[in-house]
DNA sequence: GGGGGAAGGACCA
DNA sequence: TTCCTGGTCCTTCCCCC
């Protein structure tokens, strides 16, 4: 059984030398591994790559119980199933169209040795100690690769010689070998900057009538020609280039004889590529390999077939495709990674034959999506359409440190991160309802944490304002040991399309207000308070709409009370954005409310509105808002009504950095933290509202811990329960309610404080319900 | 039972 | 002394409708 093998052995399939890349034939495995091994043993990754090993076994183990309960019965009627489906496939099998990939041989290494000819008889990879992106052929024989650590691959070989990448040049590179791409097919798809699918179908119709001379290159032009000014240093190198690999095949015969003559390349789909692959050559003195098929999968197959600086192609017949594939590894196939590879040996199935005899039994034993996917590749199915702009489904960025245990630093790490990825995020015009926490401790373990908004977001505050709560549960769930991390990753998904944008975020704001302003009438300038919360507001609530002053009201009474007024107060104003508005927004490509003016202060409650002139109006709480102009009507606006939401908004500090924001224009020397009663300079607001967060963040938890002691420590994901707020949302936010009351009538706090908790009402009920479902 | 969110993982370059 | 980053897709669990 497998799971009792114990380390070692069982380790190689993680660990161990991957021989699978170019280069890498007939090496002294036993020997790498035994250095890998004994270099990795003991590490932190090790000891997690252990476990991830046997929760593969695992898997495998109970594969293969599930494998001895298969009746003869089950087996034949799946085999029938299986035949229907490759029937159906053999049908609509498409072999007209020729797609082709084009893989850089080790691209960034190579681009490194040309750049330094001295490097190239060395071995050499290009990363860093801790981790190498690519390694040149000479490393590779050391049994240096990609993804490899450098201190491993320095054990392995230790004049290796480690470069630090470079990307912007590797992206200029890239650019260079598009525009040769996008000759061949202008809607090529790019897959990295080294790598690229094309459909050269048109191109080889029109190709068929081109002159002779539309196919001639000559091989000097790219070397001295179009760069007249090209420095010496770089005309030498030139010297020394194409050939990076000195044992093998050239895309160009005469090359090899060069004395700068022409050459005519056929119009068959193997002499376009190879002239591509010349012209990548000549123009960057790099060498490209190629992969020829009637669909991507085999495509990408073939290009690894004769690499590095070759090409291979099947032709468009079907018992070709079929005889190719028969002793095809399994693991060359593109999407068969190290798991699915072992699980599948664990079958007895190792090359691509054995995985179509085996259909029947793979179609008991693994998901739909998965069988179906083995069933193409068994018959040497593919996509035959390059699928163009496909669209992004998220966007995230995240970074690696030696430990960091200091929350005040993971939080200034978070807010670095959001800060980075809402720079993205705009930059593609593109907004999310769902934030994503990814976190890596020290022992190697991953955790991701996602909360989904009723709106989508794009800002550093709004990211920041979900990431930050996600993380402050996590540190809150290991208390008072601190979270040990070694990598936090922030992610934006979920964004939103033309179609379903959704309607207006309403969220709870409210009272945080001063009775004179209330008696302005203007609701915006009522949400402009100066900070010093009244004690007198706690006694008297005061409805921020109707103005009603209710004495003695419980919470709950009070938060419905609001409702109602809102939704009278909706009904005489005016409407909210149209979807069609909602969808001029998407359509535009630069989002209006995604910069601000004042991005740094933006707000978390992006209710879009149309002006007067149907122009947009950034979100609701925005400084342009005219507070004392005619707009005076704060019940046309969104207000905070919850029970629409299934889920908690993050309204706490959104609501107070919402409240800052209203105040700047009222150029105050100083602002009291509503929190610690402390003056604080408003020379920069987006420090004060930091300070205010921390000061909320610390209060919030402060009251939760007071109700709620530790429970211990749990891996169960504190935020998993948040799920099921919908159902008996009245109930438990009865409950809830009455125990936020219980907690400030016990509380000691001053009343200015209780204000406060009162408006994060909807962040302490996710909190408490996240808790609760811990405890079961 | 299907849809959808959350979490975790496989896989890729 | 040191084992990345940024993306997609799939699976599983759970809840809601």
């Amino acid at each position: 059984m497998a799971s009792h093998h114990q380390g070692g052995a069982d380790l190689l399939s993680r660990i161990a030398l991957n021989d699978n890349k170019a280069g890498m034939e007939g090496l002294d495995r036993d020997k790498i591994n035994k250095i890998i091994l004994e270099t990795s043993k003991g590490s932190k990754f090790y000891e997690n790559e252990l476990k991830k090993e046997q929760q593969v076994n695992q898997r495998i183990e109970k594969m293969m119980e599930q494998k001895a309960r298969i009746t003869k019965e089950q087996l034949k009627q799946a085999q029938a199933e299986v035949d229907k489906l490759t029937c159906e496939l053999e049908r609509s099998r498409e072999l007209g169209r020729v797609i082709v990939h084009v893989d850089m041989d080790a691209f960034y290494a190579a681009v490194e040795m040309r750049d330094c000819p001295e490097l190239k008889d060395k071995p050499m990879a290009v990363g860093s100690m801790s981790m190498l992106s690519t390694s040149n052929y000479h490393a590779r024989r050391f049994g240096v690769r990609a993804a490899m650590p450098g201190f491993i691959a320095k054990k392995l070989c230790p004049n290796l010689v480690i470069v630090p990448t470079n990307f912007d040049k590797y992206r200029a590179v890239s650019a260079q070998v598009r525009e040769i791409f996008s000759e061949y097919d202008p809607h090529f798809m790019p897959m990295s900057l080294d790598e690229a699918y094309l459909d050269i179908t048109e191109h080889l119709e029109q190709r068929k009538h081109w002159p002779e001379t539309m196919r001639t290159y000559h091989i000097c032009d790219a070397k001295t020609g179009n760069d007249a000014d090209r420095s010496a240093a770089e005309s030498e190198r030139d010297e020394l280039s194409p050939v990076l690999f000195e044992d093998s095949p050239s895309s160009s015969p005469s090359l090899s004889g060069a004395d700068g003559k022409a050459e005519v390349f056929g119009t068959s789909a193997e002499e376009a590529v190879r002239e591509m692959r010349f012209r990548i050559e000549q123009k960057t003195s790099l060498t490209a390999s190629a992969g020829i098929a009637p669909n991507m999968m085999l495509a990408k197959v073939c290009s690894d077939k004769n690499k590095p600086n070759g090409q291979y192609r099947i032709p468009p017949e079907r018992q070709v495709v079929m005889e190719f594939m028969k002793d095809l590894p399994v693991r060359k196939v593109s999407g068969v990674g190290k798991v699915t590879e072992k699980m599948l040996a664990a079958l007895g199935i190792v090359n691509c034959d054995q995985l179509s005899q085996q259909m029947a039994l793979l179609s008991l034993l693994f998901s739909g999506t998965s069988w179906h996917n083995f069933l193409h590749i068994s018959l040497g199915l593919g996509s035959t359409c390059i699928e163009r702009d496909s669209e992004r489904k998220s966007m995230s960025t995240e970074r690696t440190f030696g430990e960091m245990s200091d929350a005040e630093e993971q939080y200034s790490l978070c807010r670095d991160l959001c800060h980075d990825l809402a720079q993205d995020l705009q930059r593609e015009g593109l907004k999310g309802k769902t934030v994503t926490l990814k976190l890596k401790n020290v022992k190697f373990e991953v955790k991701t944490r996602a909360f989904t908004l009723q709106y989508a977001v794009c800002t550093e505050e709004e990211i920041f304002a979900a990431a930050k709560d996600l993380l402050k549960v996590e540190i809150d769930s290991v208390s008072p040991q601190p979270l040990k991390l070694r990598l936090m990753g922030v992610r934006v998904s979920g964004f939103i399309s033309a179609e379903d944008k959704k309607p207006l975020q309403r969220s709870i704001m409210g009272f945080l207000l001063q009775q004179q302003e209330q008696e302005q009438m203007s609701v915006m300038a009522v949400l402009k308070p100066s900070f010093k919360i009244s004690t007198q507001v706690l006694q008297f609530l005061t409805c921020p709409v109707c103005n009603t002053e209710m004495k003695d009201v419980n919470l709950t009474a009070f938060n419905n009370h609001i409702d109602e007024c809102l939704k009278g107060s909706e009904l005489n104003s005016k409407p909210p954005a149209s979807s069609s508005e909602s969808r001029a927004l998407k359509s535009s490509s630069h989002d209006p409310s995604c910069n601000e003016e004042k991005p740094s202060t933006s707000i978390s409650v992006p209710l879009v509105e149309t002006d007067e002139d149907g122009d947009f109006k950034t979100p609701f709480f925005s400084h342009r808002t005219k507070i004392n102009g005619k707009r005076s009507v704060i019940s046309k606006k969104k207000m905070p009504v919850c029970e629409s939401s299934c889920k908690a908004s993050l309204t706490t500090t959104h609501n107070l950095e919402a409240v800052t924001e209203m105040s700047s224009d009222s150029k105050g020397s100083s602002l009291t933290c509503p929190v610690c009663s402390q003056p604080q300079s408003t020379d920069d607001l987006a420090l004060f509202n930091r300070h205010v967060d921390m000061c909320l963040n610390q209060e919030v938890l402060l009251e939760f811990r007071e109700s709620h002691p530790p429970v211990g420590h749990s891996d169960e994901p504190a935020l998993k329960s948040v799920r099921g707020q919908c159902k008996n949302k009245n109930n438990n936010q009865q409950q809830q309610q009455k125990r936020i009351i219980n907690t400030l009538g016990s509380s000691p706090l001053p009343p200015s404080k209780k204000i406060k908790v009162l408006s994060t009402k909807h962040t302490i009920d996710k909190f408490f319900k996240s808790n609760a479902g811990q405890k079961v």
